[in-house]
RNA sequence: GCCGGGGUGGUGGAACAGGCAGACACAGGGGACUUAAAAUCCCCCGGGAGCAAUCCCUUGCGGGUUCGAGUCCCGCCCCCGGCACCA
């Protein structure tokens, strides 16, 4: 250690396996209160200087970092990625290092077990965040960025997570981006990047626009500006052509459930039809149709189709809806209605989605005039417009059916129309009123020949019946929309598209890649609905790549979710300018193996990023198209009731207590708060536990070492609890369950020291690769001490436990009368009930509480538990 | 409203597959060592009764199943997260 300078080691071009014993040049490094304390003691723990050791030791060794040839070559390769985090001026958070932690705790469990672990790390720089913090300070994002992937690197090594620094990534560097851009290219040549005019969501305050994913409850995600509405030609990719094989491919996954779960209902597919409904042509007075008739055949007049999962109802539809943007609307509007519903419409539109979306707003409409048939029961309905229906969905248009559904109820309540019921539930007739819409199971009633049949059976029946008539087509609808990419801001990739008068949009040519993002200094956004390039004629004004006229670039980048919508398979090829992904290192190392991350990417980013392997691999660019095997999420820390932000002023930061008590320490602090997929409780004062435990620790190794007794065997009941503990830390550590099995190690540790007592090498040895994944560089250096010349992550030092050890030789069985417990009885493992009973009966509590009863039963579970049951 | 997850000491949290509730740790109290502190070590620590042995109560609330329920079933209450006029 620091008492034993080694000469400074040369760097060895050894990559990853294979090196030689770790050396140190000997400089005492800066001390933390903590070390300061402890100086006058040459074999106290001091872990300032011991971090600072290992951390120059593994960097000039390369530990971590592989070459092109060891990545190439890799036996047992393993992926542990990570979420990547965004280089905020503020630096790492306790979030970030948590999670990085976390995941760390995985890889280096994976390498203690002989797997050849890629952990890389990288920055997802780009993006409206850094943007809108470089145009507060007044900086350009071109400067802010690289300082704070500098601090943010010096901060990711200080915790000692084993990353690949050789294969990182910055999504703001050209030589990254510009595969970002070809990855637009591949999309476009494959019809999967599509350019319409849509209505998207406008955010006033960031002006640009936003991924339906990035509007929450009608709010920008970012700043919870309302969201407005605006008509914009925007660059959509075609992730609903992908929809079903998104939501199928889910049953593949090991994913955490909750992450399943949300993804499903985000793809959110609702089985039903789509039934028409043709438009009567006005006719003065009153409007025709003969009462009682279906309609036998489809007209020539407008019609109007809605899709509906729940076609049973459908003879219960007295009135149509469309929403106030639908395109028919103007076309079927009688001329007396035409001034109302122009009015309603200008309404509907200024309100933004908020205001709109409010469920218990009172419902409000206008009647356009005209009348539908309604195809079951030849009966002319109104069809009225009202902003409860919304024209993103299905076809923008409802057959409303009051008696069964509470927003047809409240709007017919509202303007009087008919509330007939068509589904009677079990106690319920044709007749019985309708207090509210009835949602539940039942029988179709006022449905003509349908009556009588169970819902389900009536909705395939009556799609059959009109499919017939041309009227009807079963459907299956999906909540998920294209995404939309555009993005009328800076600070992104320029999306790679040269406009053309005469050939319209054309893909920048592969080998012009990258299209720079060039340096402006007036990049703020305006309300222009441009993005600031627009206003770079230098640089915007190009020629056509394909017929060399004068054309113009696409002036939007693209959003930041596409540049993480694919980092992962770009980290092992980084070696390569080439091309965008090194083809045999990708088939070694991808899928990802395990992905661990925050849950606030559950839709978002994991949607994209599959859908976008998805593509590549229907290109051939890559030949899996699942890119994460394994998911699991990571909890929130939480202190002082809630989640640490700057408004709360609750953050903790997190470079001063690892330099007062060590990046180990506080690694293990944070696993062993609670447990890891849940989060836990940050308190200040719990530090303290697991900086005694590693103190602990490294004083029992250390004279473990040094004293003459600890060559010694080990003690027979510490080493049956060695093997216990080690069972339990291999079960629990590979399934995240950091907290119980930090709890297991202390309660070794414990029992090691029980009363002050020398600790055996043998009882400790076994212990430092237990502890090392939580606390490697304690642990390097204890395994230093205990005489290793090697990394302990070197090789499969993970311990093995000893089936034999684990087995229990003497057990405590709990005796109970009627179920509560009157004594315990120690006995050998394996004692039959006869002699189980006849231990407990000598027990005298025991006795008392059978005494003058008659025992009925006993119930014995072998080594655990005797239960008398008297009467 | 719908879909997830949860409710256990002063606190964070343990508890295999229905079998000794409260592991491990923090905070608190007491003690050893020390001129003093730090570090380390030992003891106590859910509530109530009792000198004690011991007994009673206790896992959000109310029922149920069971020899036995924190764990399973039924009905509630509350908290957290996500989605939400999605037809």
């Amino acid at each position: 250690g620091p008492l034993n300078p080694t000469p400074r080691p040369t760097k060895l071009a050894v990559y990853h396996f294979g090196w030689i014993r770790p050396a140190w040049d000997g400089q005492p490094p800066k001390q933390g209160i903590q070390d300061s304390m402890e100086q006058d003691r040459p074999d106290a723990y001091a872990p300032g200087a011991i971090e600072k050791k290992w951390q120059k030791t593994w960097e000039d060794l390369g530990t971590n970092r592989f070459a092109p040839e060891s990545l190439r070559n890799a036996r047992k390769p393993f992926y542990n990625l990570m979420m990547f985090p965004y280089p905020s001026a503020e630096g790492l958070h306790v979030g970030n290092i948590y999670a990085f932690a976390g995941a760390d705790v995985h890889g280096r469990y994976q390498r203690l077990t002989g797997k050849e672990v890629f952990e890389p790390i990288g920055f997802d720089a780009f993006g409206i965040h850094s943007e809108n913090f470089a145009l507060k300070q007044g900086v350009n994002p071109m400067d802010l960025t690289p300082r704070n992937v500098a601090n943010f690197t010096r901060q990711l090594r200080r915790i000692g997570g084993m990353f690949d620094w050789d294969h990182t990534v910055n999504t703001s560097d050209p030589a990254y981006y510009r595969w970002t851009q070809w990855i637009f290219v591949q999309l476009f040549r494959a019809g999967l990047a599509e350019r319409k005019e849509a209505p998207v969501n406008w955010c006033p305050s960031c002006m640009t626009v936003l991924a339906n994913e990035q509007v929450i409850g009608g709010l920008c995600e970012r700043c919870e500006t309302p969201v407005e509405q605006r008509h914009i030609a925007q660059w959509f990719f075609r992730i609903t052509d992908f929809t079903q094989r998104l939501l199928d491919n889910l049953k593949t996954l090991d994913w955490s459930d909750t992450t399943l779960k949300a993804q499903e209902n985000w793809i959110g597919r609702s089985e039903g039809a789509t039934l028409t409904f043709p438009v009567l042509p006005a006719v003065e007075g009153a409007p025709g149709g003969g009462a009682g008739e279906a309609v036998e055949s489809p007209h020539d007049g407008p019609l109007i189709s809605v899709f509906t999962t729940r076609p049973d109802t459908v003879f219960g539809a007295t009135y149509m809806v469309l929403a106030p943007e639908h395109p028919l609307v103007g076309a079927i509007t009688t001329p007396d209605r035409r001034n109302e519903v122009e009015v309603y419409m200008q309404e509907a539109a200024k309100l933004d989605l908020v205001a709109r979306q409010k469920v218990d707003k009172t419902k409000t409409g206008v009647f356009t005039g005209a009348m539908c048939l309604n195809p079951a029961t030849g009966e002319p309905i109104p069809v009225w417009i009202a902003d409860y229906v919304l024209i993103e969905y299905g076809t923008g248009a409802i057959m409303a059916v009051p008696g069964h559904d509470q927003r047809d109820f409240e709007f017919a309540e509202v303007f009087g129309l008919p509330i007939p019921r068509v589904v009677a539930g079990p106690e319920e007739g044709a007749d019985t009123p309708l207090e509210e819409a009835y949602l539940g199971d039942g029988t179709l009633v006022n449905s003509g020949r349908f009556d009588g049949l169970p819902w389900r059976d009536g909705a395939r029946a009556i799609v059959e019946w009109l499919e017939e008539k041309g009227l009807a087509e079963a459907k299956v609808n999906y909540r998920l929309h294209d995404w939309c990419i555009s993005r009328q801001r800076y600070w992104g990739p320029p999306i790679p598209i040269i406009h053309c008068e005469t050939c319209g949009p054309v893909p920048v040519p592969e080998e012009k890649l990258p299209v720079l993002l060039p340096r402006v200094e007036d990049f703020k956004p305006d309300d222009s609905g441009v993005s600031p390039l627009a206003r770079v004629e230098e640089w915007y004004k190009t020629d056509c790549p394909e017929c060399g006229g004068e054309a113009r670039r696409e002036t939007d980048v693209s959003d930041t979710f596409l540049d993480s919508s694919w980092y992962f398979l770009r980290y092992p090829s980084t070696d390569r300018d080439d091309v965008p992904m090194d083809t045999e290192i990708t088939e070694r190392w991808l899928p990802v193996d395990c992905y661990i991350g925050g849950e606030e990417h559950a839709v978002l980013h994991l949607l994209y990023a599959r859908f976008i392997t998805m593509a590549l691999k229907d290109m051939g660019h890559v030949n899996f198209e699942e890119p994460f095997t394994k998911f699991r999420k990571h909890g929130l820390i939480i202190r002082e009731g809630a989640k640490m932000s700057k408004s709360k002023g609750n953050v903790i930061v997190p470079d001063p207590i690892i330099e007062e008590f060590g990046a180990d320490t506080f690694r293990v602090y944070l696993m062993f708060l609670g447990p890891f997929p849940e989060g836990g409780d940050y308190r200040d004062e719990g530090i303290q536990g697991p900086y005694g435990f590693l103190h602990r620790l490294f004083d029992t190794v250390v004279s473990a070492v040094a004293s003459p007794e600890g060559d010694g065997p080990p003690d027979p009941q510490v080493e049956q609890k060695l093997h216990k503990t080690i069972k339990q830390v291999s079960e629990q550590v590979p399934n995240l369950q950091y907290n119980t099995a930090i709890a297991a190690m202390m309660e070794y540790l414990n029992a090691v020291r029980a009363g002050g007592r020398q600790a055996a090498r043998a009882e400790v040895e076994h212990l430092v690769p237990l502890i090392a994944p939580f606390a490697p560089h304690i642990a390097e250096e204890l395994w230093e001490r205990l005489g290793n010349d090697r990394s302990v992550f070197e090789g499969s030092n993970w311990p093995a436990f000893d089936p034999e050890k684990v087995a229990e030789e003497t057990v405590r069985i709990a005796v109970q009368v009627n179920g509560k417990l009157r004594g315990t009885v120690e006995a050998p493992a394996g004692t039959s009930q006869e002699e189980a009973e006849a231990l407990a009966r000598d027990q005298e509590n025991v006795t008392r509480h059978l005494e003058g009863l008659t025992v009925r039963r006993v119930v014995f579970v072998p080594n655990r538990l005797l239960n008398f049951v008297v009467g």
